[in-house]
DNA sequence: GAGAACAATGAATCGACCC
DNA sequence: CGGGTCGATTCATTGTTCT
């Protein structure tokens, strides 16, 4: 039997659990499985379930200007193989199906190191996907060795319990959420970090994985109702909680670590419900799109193979199909080659490169408001 | 066997195949699963699937009982559907595996209907995945009905053959593309529209998923070399031969449709070749050939007893004649004093040491570029 | 006190080659 | 295979210290 960790009043959830009664904005400390177990049928309207990654990380990484990166090495991570990790999935999600309510729905996050063995498990296990979601990183690491693209997303699915369910999904919040534009499959958020972070005493992150709140906000005010049970079966600091305590939602969280649990009370019960009118307003930090000079290569607005020249003609270069510029030895992109030639620290290569069009230059500039205006909005 | 699909010659090709020479540059007509299993062991550099997603397929080929089936049966659940598609997705799989050379990689591209499928089976087969890609459609198709998030988005999973292979990625050339950014792991490309989406004759779209081009160019000069293989075994119409042959690189394609194969040699023939100039991309300087410390000191260059310091002149140390540096009581290489000093796991001497001219500090680096101007080439 | 410079850090499957 | 050496490699944000 789980232990209900609310500091009073644990044999009495307890007690409640066992009857029917669902242990409301409670944290159940145990494993997963075996709380989820104690859960009536049919009773949670909606499941939030950041599990383990099974990232498999091999041996120390440094950056560049030699300190450690701080990985995720905690033994909760740990799998000895994809087998052993499919069979924790498929336990954990058959129990989440049964508690859920026939109209209720699931959200996994993973990255690409478990998604797809959670995405087919759910599946599997008879769940209909609806979307996936990538939630895009503002701000993610480097790939501090230059060895891959940089891992600058995660992958949500959202999940009903069948083909035909009658899910929540509310349209309309969430279009306005998006300056009155359909609220699509990626979403822009930066990671979590600043005074959002929660620390421990000795200044050290307290959870190595908190989500953002901006994340669940969006999750929760899209899928649930005011009043609905919202679980997390991996509860960490209850990022989960403190967003649905605010949005006036009810929750349940599960999770193992006494320590975790400790920080997400405290958390939890510093945390406001939000006036019902400011539930729909979330400030979202857009960021003005950057146009690197390659998108205007590979569009073939400027194909590789054309020569670029300064105003003055002083110098010419040419396009390589991977957008930098050639000129006789030198190479480099179109700012570098600029500062380059000119002997200059640095230089706007928009507006120092142009190109020939109709007998007369033209600053590579004018390309660049060219493609963006051709650009669909979002 | 396959038919070789080259409009002439195709016997011969054929006869090529067989005896381990590659049909390069040709439509194979055939089921992909046959046609590859024709081709060499580890012959291919890089392959590229945009597999069918249409659970249909999987049936028609792999049914339990052999038998075919329609694209609507009631007895074809989705259980059964799925296992199907399981199949024919590890089928295909092992015969991609089986021709990728030892260093060669793969991608494949999804949605969420099969992409977690798919994943999963890149993994039980042994492939190890480097990045999975998230491409971002700045035009998505509107959800019409308003009942989820715009899908908005495909998913890339890009392996090697195995977990310590030494595959092909341009760094410098993504950074490049990307105005000397890291490229991140998600794309943001307008879908296949306009002049480039190829039509029939009665102006329909001549196949319901043509990627764009610029998804191809970024994907073939991420992740192959010049003169590389790539082989796409759902063909279509052809996109991928398309940018291989602009980009220099050999290609296969295999095609079941006598249609598409119509369109896409047609498509094909079309396409210009890049010049090699233009082809060329920004190196990566790991392959950048060695110089030795010792020859700048050798030539003159640098002679013994010359000073150099770090960019912040925390430290002097003094050249030898055998090239080590000292600075006090301490000796090395220039990477291993470097990295002592710093107390640094590693450090690149080259850009770490400095030298005073003209008053100002320069990166020994530079020394090394004069140094590589100078040598005869070869 | 304002602003500049510096330091820290985040779910990471993060090198190549010679002996 | 292990061990040693060369030497390639980071972006956005937040917090702290210095001028």
């Amino acid at each position: 039997m789980h232990q209900v960790d609310t500091g009073t009043g644990s044999k009495i959830a307890r007690a409640r659990a066992a009857a029917g009664v669902l242990p409301l904005d409670q944290i159940l400390r145990d494993d997963c499985i075996r709380a989820m177990s104690q859960l009536p049928d049919k009773s949670i309207d909606c499941i939030f379930a950041d599990p383990p990654y099974n990232l498999q990380l091999g041996g120390d990484l440094f950056r560049p200007d030699g300190s450690q990166v701080d990985a995720v090495d905690d033994d909760w991570d740990k799998f000895d193989s994809y087998a052993s990790y499919d069979r924790f999935t498929q336990a954990w999600l058959a129990q989440a199906r049964r508690i859920l309510k026939d109209n209720g729905t699931i959200w996994v996050i993973g990255s690409y190191h478990n998604i797809f063995r959670v995405g087919s498990a759910i599946q599997d296990e008879g769940f209909w996907i609806l979307n996936d979601i990538v939630w895009r990183k503002a701000n993610p690491m480097p790939n501090f060795k230059g060895t891959r693209f940089t891992n600058a997303h995660e992958t949500l699915i959202w999940a009903s319990k069948s083909e035909g369910a009658r899910y929540t999904f509310n349209y309309q919040a969430m279009k306005a959420l998006n300056d009155e534009l359909q609220m699509r499959s990626d979403w822009s958020l930066p990671i979590c970090s600043g005074a959002e972070r929660l620390k421990d005493d000795d200044g050290a992150k307290a959870h190595p994985t908190q989500k953002p709140e901006a994340l669940l906000y969006r999750v929760l005010l899209a899928t649930t109702k005011p009043g609905d049970v919202v679980l997390d079966p991996f509860f960490g600091t209850g990022t989960t909680g403190a967003v649905a305590k605010r949005l006036g939602r009810r929750w349940i969280g599960i999770e193992r670590e006494p320590k975790y649990i400790r920080v997400a009370r405290e958390r939890i019960a510093a945390a406001l419900p939000l006036d019902e009118s400011a539930m729909t307003v979330m400030p979202t930090k857009r960021t003005a799109p950057r146009v690197p000079f390659g998108a205007i290569v590979e569009a073939g607005i400027l194909p590789p193979g054309t020569v670029l020249t300064d105003a003055k003609r002083r110098w010419k270069a040419s396009v390589r199909a991977d957008s930098s510029l050639f000129c006789e030895s030198v190479e480099g992109s179109i700012h570098k080659l600029g500062a380059t030639l000119q002997g200059a620290p640095s230089c706007n290569g928009w507006t120092f490169w142009h190109v020939e069009h109709e007998g007369r230059l033209e600053s590579i500039d004018t390309l660049r408001q060219q493609w963006l205006a051709m650009q669909p909005a979002g």
